[in-house]
This record gives C-alpha cells, structure tokens and sequence, in this order.
RNA sequence: GGAGGGAUAGCGAAGUGGUCAAACGCGGCAGACUGUAAAUCUGUUCCUUCGGGUUCCAUGGUUCAAAUCCAUGUCCCUCCA
C-alpha cells in the first residue's frame, strides 16, 4: 500500500474529522503525530467494538506516528459521588495502574507496543490547585457545555447531573492540553469531549487537534452499542469456537457494518457475500475474525464444531459441576441440583425451567418438577444438563 | 431561605386502607417456527419444604388490616428568592 492510500484508508474510516485539510497536511507531510485516545480503566477486555478505534491506530503507527493511551484513573480514584453509577467505585493507585498495564497488554495485540505509550492523567490532573482550576472552567459556558446531548437529555428529562460531571468534558479536553495532541481519535458518543479538546488548546494557545470521529460499533443483540456489560459483545480473546458462534448470531441487517468496520475486506465484496447467501456471509465472517485473532489452523476445528452444535449436538467444552457422590447416593431432586449447580439463580427458577420443558437430561427432555436424580441417571459418570439452546452443564460426581 | 411535587420489581409506569406478590409496556428467560438470525405466536419473570414466607426509600406509629394514613429522616425534582 502506498502512503497516499493508507492515508486514505484512514480518512475514509471517520465518521466526521475535524478538519480533514488539516488532518491531511498532517498525515503528508509526515512529521510525527502524537495520537491520544482515551481508555476507560475499569473495563479493560477488550471486544470486536474496540477494535475499530485500534485497527485505525494501527494504521497511524504504520505511518510512524505515536500513539498515547490516556487512562482516566483521576476520576477513577476519586469515584463517583453521585452515586448513581454503582457499578463505578473507586479505585486505588494501584489497581489503576494495574489495569493500566493489563491495557497495554491487549491492546498491543493490535498495536506496537514500541510506539505505544500508556499515561494517567492524574499524572497532571492531580496537581492542579483551585486557580487552574477555576482558570480552565473560567474557559467554558454551563451553555456550551449543556449542547453535549446526553447533558441536554438529561437536563430536559429532570435527571440530576452533578457538577463534577460538567467537570469531565472539561478535564478531557485539558488532557489534549497536556500532552500537546496533534490528533485524538474516539466514538461519536465521544464527540462533544474530542472538541473540547480543541477549544482548550486554543485558548492555551496551542495547535488545536484534529479530531477522527469513528462509528460505534453496534452489539449482537442490534441494537445497543458493544459492551461487555451488556452482554452483547464478541471478544477478541475468546476461543475460536465461541467466536464462530457469536459471528452466526450477528443479526442480519448489522453484519454489514462488523465487516465494515473490523475487517479489511472492500465493500463491494461484502456486499456481494451478503447479497448471495447470507448464512455464507456469516459463516466468512467468522473465519476473517479467527484468523484475525486466532490464525487460520483454528478455522476448520471452530466450523465443524459449530455444524455439530447447531445440529442439536452437544458441545465438547462445557462447564463442570463437581457434587458430592452423598448428595447423588440419597437422590437429590431436579430443581436442586439446577440451583446448587448455578444453572438457575433460585429453585423456583428451576422448578419453572422444568415446567417449560427447557431442560434436557443426557439429550432427553425431562418436565417433571418431582424428578429426583440418583446415579441411575448418570453414564459413565457424568450427567449432562442442557438448559434451553445454549446452556450446558455437566455434572460429575466427585 | 420559602412554597410545592415525588421515591413502587432489571427499567418505564399504574395502584391512594382489605378483592395486592402489586395492572400495563419494555427488557430477560423458555416453548413453537427457523439459519443457535430477524419477525411472529405462546408461556414465564421475589422466595418456598407448595402449607406458606418476605417485598413497594428508611425507621417508628395508627389500624382487626398499610404500597396506600401519620411522624421523623434520607435522596430527587419544580417554582420563588
């Protein structure tokens, strides 16, 4: 590839860039950029919906420039006090640096590592005292923050926004300020923080950045966008196997965009896969994903496991349950052992699981609440529950 | 500082003394149909030894009986200053 080409290749994946001439004399005149993007710390797996933004990374490093991995463990450290984000407390130094580490771990899966840096904005953010402070909020209008549409929502809908969140665009931006960014890259749900950045380095009397806004990446269930939290993800360090299953259930009417944005494969051949055969689609949709992540040795054993599996068949890599030989010696019943064995969050669960004919016993359907198991129902030693289509369990007498 | 409104299951939202384990919608799970896709239809969605037990922000109280009434507290919102 040519450098004109890779610059176009990378001009073509933003959604929006501000401002592309700019951006343009930048990437041809190739002067080394430093590239900030910023990472979330507490969620560091990373997913197929990360790779977006890493693939165009990994093309800026092939052009040479640097790129800066910005981890937010400032507010990481401090929580957050409204509350409301539970699932947000706070961290110590260490595991923020610990989760620092664990980050570059995977992302230089992707990236080179050689031109890769990870930084902590507590580095700066920590050392500000309340006059930076009020000169760097002094920059910015409660309306100007308030056209970020996420704020406006919320400020339309009654929903509290504290005054530290008002805060966070504004310390974003100032992270552009201190590393001295030529470039940031980020989703669109990033874009009102990437152009604060430009505001403030401006007024620092600075070069403000250029800003590559890249497409979020939509979840299996189609809808919401990729997150580990809910659910919907394809990761990049899960086995072939899963992979190849995930890549099935992408809905229809999205899989355009997964090989848009995660793949190097040109539109008009996806269009065309798409086009002719759907199933095929997915299925080379998966193979372009294992070989990406795993290598093309993992394609063949990940495909005729899924024929198997889809056909009803059971799959060889189930989760064990030990139980004790007394428990299965006296008969123990059917929603019990769901319960003890974590297949059902309650035995009222189980008992409705039954019911519903969703559970399967060594292949054999089984909807009777008052079913005890005892060793008669094992072979060789184990049981194999099967819980609707997709859940396994096998269990093993210790 | 003053006046008013609110907090109900994962989420949204009804319910204002017994008929409430709490309508309805979304989401989740399961069954049918399929391509382990989507759509659609059906069932289900606190726990339970199936007798019952524990829920409606918290703590006290009134009552034979409280999600519902009263007191205090916590949090949120709106308007005025």
């Amino acid at each position: 590839m040519t450098k004109e080409e890779q610059i176009e290749l990378i001009i073509r994946k933003g959604t929006q860039i501000f401002n592309e001439d700019s951006l343009r004399k930048k990437l041809n005149n190739g002067q080394k950029m430093t590239v900030k993007f910023g990472a979330d710390p507490s969620r560091p797996d990373l997913h197929l919906g990360h790779t977006v933004s890493l693939r165009l990374l990994k093309n800026l490093q092939d052009l040479g420039h640097e790129i800066v991995f910005v981890i937010g463990d400032f507010t990481a450290m401090i929580g957050d006090p409204s509350g409301r984000s539970k699932t947000r407390p706070a961290l110590t130094f260490e595991e923020t640096r610990k989760s620092g580490e664990t980050y570059f771990n995977q992302v230089t899966k992707i990236l080179d590592p050689k031109k890769t840096k990870i930084v902590y904005n507590s580095e700066w953010l920590s050392k500000m005292n309340f006059n930076d402070v009020l000169k760097l909020t002094g920059k910015y209008t409660v309306a100007r923050i308030l056209e970020r549409d996420d704020f406006a929502n919320r400020f339309k809908n009654n929903i509290p926004i504290g005054i530290h969140e008002f805060m966070y665009p504004l310390m974003q931006g100032y992270d552009s300020v201190a590393l001295k960014a030529d470039l940031e890259v980020g989703g669109t749900d990033q874009t009102f923080n990437l152009l604060v950045g430009r505001e403030l380095q401006k007024d620092y009397g600075q070069e403000p950045q250029d800003v590559i806004v890249l497409p979020l990446l939509v979840g299996l269930d189609g809808k919401e966008k990729m997150s580990k939290s809910l659910d919907n993800y394809i990761g990049i360090d899960e086995p072939a196997n899963t992979m190849y299953e995930k890549a099935m259930r992408i809905p229809d009417d999205v899989l355009f965009e997964y090989f848009k944005l995660t793949t190097d494969i040109s539109l008009d051949e996806v269009t065309k896969l798409i086009n002719d055969d759907i199933i095929l689609a997915h299925k080379r949709y998966a193979e372009e994903i294992i070989r990406m992540y795993h290598g093309e040795e993992y394609i063949k054993e990940a495909e005729e496991r899924y024929k198997t599996v889809a056909k009803g068949g059971v799959p060889e890599d189930i989760e064990i349950f030990e139980i004790d030989s007394e428990l299965i010696n006296n008969g123990i019943l059917l929603t019990d052992l769901l319960a003890i064995s974590d297949m059902v969050s309650s035995k009222s669960e189980g008992r409705r699981m039954i019911e519903q004919n969703a559970i399967n016993l060594n292949g054999t359907k089984n909807n009777d609440i008052k079913t005890v198991i005892t060793t008669k129902n094992f072979k060789n030693n184990e049981l194999i529950i099967q819980k609707g289509k997709k859940q396994f369990k096998k269990i093993v007498i210790k």
